[in-house]
DNA sequence: GTTAACCTTTACGTGAACGGTAAGGTTGTG
DNA sequence: CACAACCTTACCGTTCACGTAAAGGTTAAC
């Protein structure tokens, strides 16, 4: 409440030189920059969504740049593309996976293995791509869909304005308005 | 199993002359026809975002095309888009309005009270649309950052096979592969 | 009118995705 | 070194969206 500095506070990675301050978040900061709740965060670690990039001396999660994108990436799937837990954790390499890959790919120089490790990402990549897009193209159909039931609606409030009885002749859109009523064959939406 | 009509069929409604022979629906005809389950079709008309147009003599529901189509149209606003069963149902109309409405609409003649259900309607409309639109735009530009990533390996596949180390100068993408290890300001992914 | 296949309501059970609380340890500032 | 603000694990509770079973009534072909 005091407007000098907080007792328990951030935590700067002592770098070695003057190179760039790789700052580690706890817990709480990067659920209020993300959005998300401690409690989520821990869940989904024991998922095998993630793991933070290290801990303290005393067992608090500090989590790096490259895990912040990746529950932001988490909370995209969830949220905007809808996706369960579980089949967020099949779009993604799981957590095990993706300790031993950047452990692997920085420890060998050898080219032929590093190639079979891209590749592999690649695949994954591939994978979310078309599932993504597949998703984009449902949806921009319902999206359609919609744009047409309304210009329905306008045809038939012009209809109105011009003196006519405001139903339409043509297919019967999403019921939205009519649908049951009267037995012709089509109803006014 | 046997290969003559099975007993408790279907049913016609009885109509007046040879009109469009509106067949009603039993609730697991209806089930079948979308991948859905009685269970959670009850379900939905008891949270109140549809009921059945009709009930038999022995009280069964029975559904006529309009109730599909809400149906179907509820299942892709979960499925695809990924809402809950609470915000489909402010995306459209709740069923106790619907009855109302088509009531209303088929008993009135006048064209003032015709154009305000209209115009109600299309508000409702154009919420969807909207609604919808902001979903797809969202998943839009996560597909085109999955895209990026999956270019970004492309990249690197490429430049190992010229013989480079495969490791990218620019932006560390989502974390796929590298993410950390060492301590240079881009990270291979 | 029997009967198989369907339906009804009612109610309790379940998996997913967390929320909340308890009991206790850690951090960094004053 | 005291202390406020954070964190830890462990565990029980909750909401949503149904699944499942019980007990009984309905429908339509035979």
């Amino acid at each position: 409440m005091t407007p000098t500095a907080q007792p328990g506070q951030p935590a700067l990675v002592p770098t070695t030189e003057n190179e760039i301050p790789k700052r580690l978040l706890r817990i709480q900061e990067v659920a209020s920059e993300l959005g998300l709740t401690p409690r989520s965060i821990r869940y989904y670690e024991e998922l095998g969504l993630l793991s933070p990039a290290a801990r303290s001396e005393g067992a608090y999660r500090l989590y790096d740049i490259s895990d912040v994108e990746r529950l932001r990436f988490i909370k995209q799937l969830r949220d905007d593309a809808g996706f369960s837990l579980s089949e967020i954790g099949q779009l993604l390499e799981d957590e095990a996976a993706r300790a031993r890959t950047r452990q692997a790919f920085h420890e060998s120089a050898d080219p032929a293995e590093r190639r079979l490790l891209i590749t592999d990402s690649l695949r994954r990549a591939d994978r979310q791509v078309a599932i993504l897009r597949s998703k984009v193209d449902r949806l921009e159909e319902m999206a359609g869909a919609a744009e047409v039931r309304r210009e329905r609606l306008r045809a038939r409030l012009a209809d109105i304005d011009a003196g006519g009885t405001g139903e339409l002749p043509e297919t019967g859109g999403l019921p939205a308005v009519g649908g049951n009523g009267t037995r012709r064959p089509s109803e006014p939406a």
